[in-house]
DNA sequence: CCTCCAGGAAAACAAGTGTTTAAAACATGA
DNA sequence: TCATGTTTTAAACACTTGTTTTCCTGGAGG
């Protein structure tokens, strides 16, 4: 209750705040007045700016990556012993993130935190995110592993990679790409929809044919940098 | 020459700064002292912060225009009045990307700035780069058109976008997947090498089939946001 | 010679930053 | 009710930011 109900507010305006502008550009006055909190509030409920940001992604990292550890344990069982399909593994984890807004309210702004986490400087971030969530991440591409097993291991964790970055980057430009289709093919998209189109360009990103090796000058020009 | 060597000084040091710490992270008093040039340089020669990041961008994209163009130029000539097929659209856009580094020495450096370009508010960025570079995107996407008549519009334009984020997104976090990569599968990838591993993922991706539409109720505990 | 003026250098400017301090208000259990 | 510990508040602190201003330099052209 009253126990900290600025703690929350706080929390509440920054994630929306971040979300729409970066972690550098949203300053702290900006956040304290759009949540009508004194100043001092942040420093003293969180200790700094760099704890907040953390704190704001805890608060939608920790139910999710506890929701996907017994979504994958569930599927353990069902496959027991047995090799997971690739497909389930992707149903599994698409699932897992819709059902974020379940208990946080916005599905666009954990997508668009997430994006930020990668692109922007913030190396503290990526520190946090990977060393205490990574266990998941780990888990899950073991799966896909298991699930993939022509697949070189070099091959599948770039295509994972691949996927992630479509998935994040569309996800997190959602706002904008959503308002040129709907300009252009006049049709609302709703990140549900959308997950429903990423899901056959995914699976056949993951099950495409191998590189061929070393065509030689086959890019004129081009220099490795 | 002497003829404003200090422009280009300074535009070579804030490309590597911005594209290793993103805009509002770096200073000018940053770029300025590393350049060894005096502060007041920048709103002297550029005008002010703005003006000058997206001088940085029109050095990497005016000549990436043009090649591209002349590139396209080429194909529909060689088709003359026929279909370009998109695997050759696909490979001239890579060769066209790989070819930056001949005249600018970073391609690392341009996928980064592409990047932040994306994620970063700055939304006086996405605006500049639409309207002076839009027309050759639009352009290559009508060919893309021709070359995929079977894909709805609305689908094509979301898996246009999704090969976006996918090379985005991996070539522009690139020197941190990199540096896994390197210690899992002692493995050292160039750039060249990842857009030979793009190919057939990309190619995949969209000639996937058409998603299913709406099985409803799939997604337990979905809502949109 | 002097003028002119693009360019460089140092300093100042006003505004905004995260963080700290110290006092006040509040709540709660003894 | 009083003392205790927790929150809130306003003010200040110590910087850093982008931008301007002012002065100084060094040639080119008349």
């Amino acid at each position: 209750m009253a126990q900290s109900d600025t703690v929350t507010r706080i929390l509440d305006t920054a994630e929306v705040l971040f979300a729409e502008r970066g972690f550098a550009e949203t300053s702290l006055r900006n956040i304290t007045s759009k949540a009508r909190v004194n100043l001092a509030a942040v420093n003293y409920h969180f200790g700094s700016k760099k704890a907040l940001i953390q704190a704001v992604f805890a608060r939608y990292l920790d139910p999710f990556s506890q929701r996907f550890h017994t979504a994958l344990d569930e599927l353990e069982a069902r496959y027991a012993g047995g090799v997971i399909p690739l497909e389930v593994l992707l149903e599994t984890m698409a699932s897992t993130v819709l059902a974020v807004p379940a208990e946080r309210n916005s599905l666009k702004v954990f997508m668009r935190l997430l994006g930020l986490a990668y692109s922007q400087a913030q190396g503290h971030l990526r520190r946090y995110i990977q060393q205490q969530y990574g266990d998941v991440f780990t888990r899950f591409t073991e799966l896909v592993r298991q699930a993939t097993p022509h697949l070189p291991d070099a091959e599948r964790f770039w295509r994972l990679h691949f996927m992630l970055g479509t998935v994040i980057f569309t996800l997190s430009g959602l706002d904008a790409l959503r308002d040129i289709a709907a300009k252009d093919y006049n049709e609302q998209v709703t990140v549900k929809d959308l997950v429903r189109r990423l899901r056959p360009v995914v699976v056949a990103a993951m099950h495409a044919p191998l590189p061929l090796l070393q065509e030689e000058g086959h890019y004129a020009n081009a220099h490795a940098s």
